[in-house]
DNA sequence: ATTTATTTTTAGACAAACCTAAAAAAAATT
DNA sequence: AATTTTTTTTAGGTTTGTCTAAAAATAAAT
C-alpha cells in the first residue's frame, strides 16, 4: 500500500499538491521555485515518484499527483497541521512560530502516533491558521471563503485562514489583533496599488497591501 | 557552538555516549554493532566527527566523546527520554511501545520545542523506563542503582530502571507487574543458570532469566 | 514560417552514508 | 620469535538527492 517515503519525496509530494490546487497541472519551474532546488533536481524527482505511481507526469507538459500521490499528501498535512495545533494549543507557540517545526515534525512517521496525538487534542478540525486538517482517511473540508481582497466595501465578514506561512505576515497580523475569527470590514480600496483600508471593531482603521488583503481569507456574514 | 549535525551523525554519537559508559574507550566493532552497520562505515563516520571536533580518535586504539561531543550526546539523550515521557504520559502510550518513535522525534532540532516540551511536562526527572532526563544545561543526575541479579538474598528493593529498550522485555515486565517503583525481592538465586526467582508483594513468585536479571536496577530499601 | 526566447530534460559531477573486498595493524597463539 | 587470528583501516563501488552546463523541446515573437 503505503511505500516508504524518504523525508525528500515527501516534500516533493506536499508542494505538488498544494501548487495543484491552484492549476490544471503543475509545471517543473514552478515546482522548483516552491521548493528551492533547481529544475534538473525536480526531473529527477519526478521519475522517481512516477516510478512509484504516485504522479502522473507526462514530459515537457506537466503534472499532476496521482490517486495514491494525493492521499500521501493529504496524510503529511494532516501530521503538519495536527503538529502545529499542539504547538499552539498545548505547548503555547505563538501561530508565527509553528510552521518551521511542524516542517520536521511531519516527517516522523507512526500512524500509532498520529492518531493519539489527534484523539488528545480531541479532533481539532482546523490548525492555527484557519487550514482544514484531514482526518485519518485523508478527507478534508474545505470551508467556504473569498481572500479579502475581493470582499465588498462596507460589509462585515470573519477571518477564516491566512494562506501565507511567513511569521513575518503572522506576527504583522497578530500586532493588528487580526486573527481566525476576528470580524473585518474593507472601509476603502485604493486603487493605484490595490491597498485596502480595513476596519476592526473598536479600532483605529489601518492600511493593507495587496499582497496581504490576498493571503487573508475571510467568510461574509 | 553547535553545528548541525545530520540524523546519522546524532545516531553516531549517542551511541558512542551509551558506550563508553561502560568501558574505557569504544572500539569499531563495538559501535558498529550496536548501530546496526559494518565496521568500514564505522571508521569512515569517526573521521567526520573528528574533524568537527566532537571525537577524540586514535586509529586503531579506540575513541571517546569530546567535551563538545559529550554535550552533543546530552542534548540528544534529553530530547529522546522527554519525547518518551510525553508519549507514555501525555498520549497514553504503553512503555513498550514509545523507543521507536522516540528515535525518530529525537532528531527535531528546535530548542524552543525541547524547553517548552520540557516545562508542559513539569520538568520531569525520569523517563517511562527509570531513566534520568539531562536538563537544558547537559547536567544529569545518575540514580543510585545495582543490577537486580546482584541484590542479596531476601531484600527487599525497588526497581529503579530497566536498562533494555526492548519491547518484548517491556512487556513481559508489565505481564508480571513490574514496573518502576515496584518492590521486589529475590527468593533464590539458580546457580546453574543464573537465574532467579522473583518476589512480589501479594503475587506468586517467579522466575527470571540472567539477561533480564541484568537489565533491572534496583534500589535496596 | 523562421528566428528567438523560455522551459524542460539529459549528461556528467559531487557529497553523504552506506557497502564489499583487500590490505595493514594489533592481539593472541604456538 | 614466528605464526595465526582478529580488528581496523583503506580502496573502490552504490544510492539518494543535489548541482552546473549543454542539448532538446516547446512557446513566443518577428
Ligand atoms: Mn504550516
Ligand atoms: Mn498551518
Ligand atoms: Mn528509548
Ligand atoms: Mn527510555
Amino acid at each position: 500500500m503505503s511505500p516508504n517515503l524518504s523525508v525528500a519525496e515527501e516534500n516533493y509530494i506536499k508542494s505538488i499538491y498544494h501548487l495543484q490546487q491552484d492549476a490544471e497541472s503543475v509545471t517543473t519551474n514552478a515546482l522548483a521555485d516552491h521548493i528551492k532546488t533547481k529544475p534538473a533536481s525536480v526531473t529527477d524527482m519526478l521519475k522517481k515518484l512516477q516510478l512509484k505511481n504516485l504522479l502522473n507526469y507526462n514530459p515537457y507538459k506537466g503534472f499532476r499527483l496521482s490517486k495514491e500521490g494525493n492521499k500521501a499528501a493529504l496524510n503529511i498535512i494532516r501530521r503538519h497541521r495536527l503538529w502545529e495545533y499542539f504547538l499552539v494549543n498545548q505547548l503555547q507557540f505563538n501561530w508565527d512560530e509553528v510552521h518551521d517545526v511542524a516542517e520536521q515534525l511531519e516527517h516522523v512517521i507512526s500512524r500509532k502516533l498520529v492518531d493519539k496525538l489527534d484523539a488528545f487534542l480531541g479532533y481539532p478540525k482546523f490548525d492555527p491558521h484557519g487550514d482544514p486538517i484531514p482526518d485519518g482517511n485523508g478527507k478534508i473540508n474545505y470551508q467556504q471563503q473569498m481572500p479579502l481582497i475581493n470582499l465588498p466595501l462596507n460589509t462585515a465578514a470573519i477571518i477564516t485562514s491566512v494562506q501565507n506561512q511567513s511569521s513575518d505576515l503572522l506576527a504583522f497580523l497578530s500586532n493588528r489583533d487580526m486573527h481566525i475569527g476576528t470580524k473585518v470590514e474593507v472601509k476603502q480600496k485604493l486603487n493605484f496599488d490595490n491597498s485596502l483600508e480595513v476596519k476592526i471593531k473598536n479600532k483605529q482603521s489601518f492600511h493593507v497591501s495587496e499582497q496581504v488583503a490576498n493571503a487573508i481569507q475571510v467568510n461574509p456574514l
